[in-house]
DNA sequence: GGAGAAACTAAACACTGTTCAGTATATTTG
DNA sequence: CAAATATACTGAACAGTGTTTAGTTTCTCC
């Protein structure tokens, strides 16, 4: 009898339904505009239903995520194709910078959100973003034993392409950069060009 | 008669009591999680009063940035007093990053937080933000004439710099580099080598 | 002292995340 | 098949949020 069964394959149904409201929303009105009343009523469900499947918002927030850095990584494998590891680098730069241009809100979920730290850190959801920080690493390790770049530490290194890869971007997205007086365009093309001039700096 | 003086006094002294209150709690709480109601308590006013002398939260938050970027600016007069514009450059950049270390929650204000689009934009608040973007600016350009940086454009300079800073600082703030597998310490020194490593890369 | 202006507030509105008691449905047992 | 139990779901409430409005109190001026 495949009774339970099929009650396991119905919650994760609802879960994935509720999910999948949920990323939409979060990504066409942000995480704090979208409320569990408006995820219920989407899904035609009363609002206290959703706490029988997801604990509390902050744990949609965690599974949203998983999924964002599950995008993050599928963009990368179609953008980051090279076999020479400096190359590969600056794909990858290229890449986030690019991804987090076309998706603010899901790079907000990702990089700039508080931390959500009811759920127990060290989750799965974040093993997505352990392993893209450690593909970084290990390129950076590459270049460096190589010789193709002008750093000693690969964890050092990693940071810093990181931070220069996320400050500009959350810069971007926070709309910070406009005390530059630049217009939209020219911060895009500010950004593309502080990309590249990093890129040059760092190669032998 | 001095009635209507003094009518003015009181105002901008109950502003100031206001905003005093509001910087102290948004310091301790954070932003989001200090409410107009907590404000008008510590005060001892009901919180319809603070409608009197603020149009709405955004407009306390604008307030509370200015001060915070006056706080850095004085934090730079400090430590940024180097002749030779490197030098400035290494002392700016070390300040800053110190700075966001030190003060959490205002740093999260002036370049995490969303800014608030309700006040106009290009308001006074932003003048101090402007100001310390142009100083960059200029150390920057004084170092690319006398070629001590590895730099063309000094926009392109200023806004990698600051990209590089606030990456560091807000990836921290946000807990974000506790992926690294890094402790506390480990990541505080990580963050310091990242800047003098940025620093001897950008450096003729 | 009384009219008018200014300062202040209680209460309400429309939201939010979350919990809980109670109802409806489905499944298992006698 | 009917009764008992387990599961799924919801209405209503709790405690909070930013903000508005109508009404009261206090102050200023003639």
């Amino acid at each position: 009898m495949g009774i339970v069964e099929r009650k396991e394959r119905d919650r994760v149904e609802m879960r994935e339904r509720i999910i999948d409201v949920a990323i939409e929303m979060f990504v066409k009105e942000g995480y704090e505009k979208t409320s569990i009343r408006n995820i219920a009523e989407k899904i035609e469900y009363s609002p206290a239903t959703i706490y029988l499947y997801y604990k509390d918002k902050d744990e949609l927030l965690y599974d949203v995520q998983a999924q964002a850095f599950e995008k993050l990584d599928k963009y990368f494998r179609v953008h980051v194709v090279a076999q020479d590891p400096l190359q590969r680098l600056e794909q990858i730069m290229k890449a986030y910078v690019r991804f987090g241009k076309k998706n603010p809100e899901l790079y907000d979920l990702m990089f700039i959100i508080r931390a959500p730290m009811n759920v127990v850190e060290d989750k799965e959801d974040w093993r997505n973003c352990h392993d893209a920080f450690g593909t970084l690493v290990q390129c950076l390790t590459e270049c460096i034993e190589k010789k193709l770049v002008r750093f000693n530490d690969p964890m050092v290194a990693a940071v810093s392409v990181w931070s220069m890869g996320h400050g500009l971007v959350s810069l971007d997205l926070r709309d910070r950069l406009k005390v530059t007086e630049m217009n939209e365009a020219e911060i895009a093309a500010t950004i593309e060009k502080s990309v590249k001039e990093y890129f040059n700096l760092i190669k032998m």
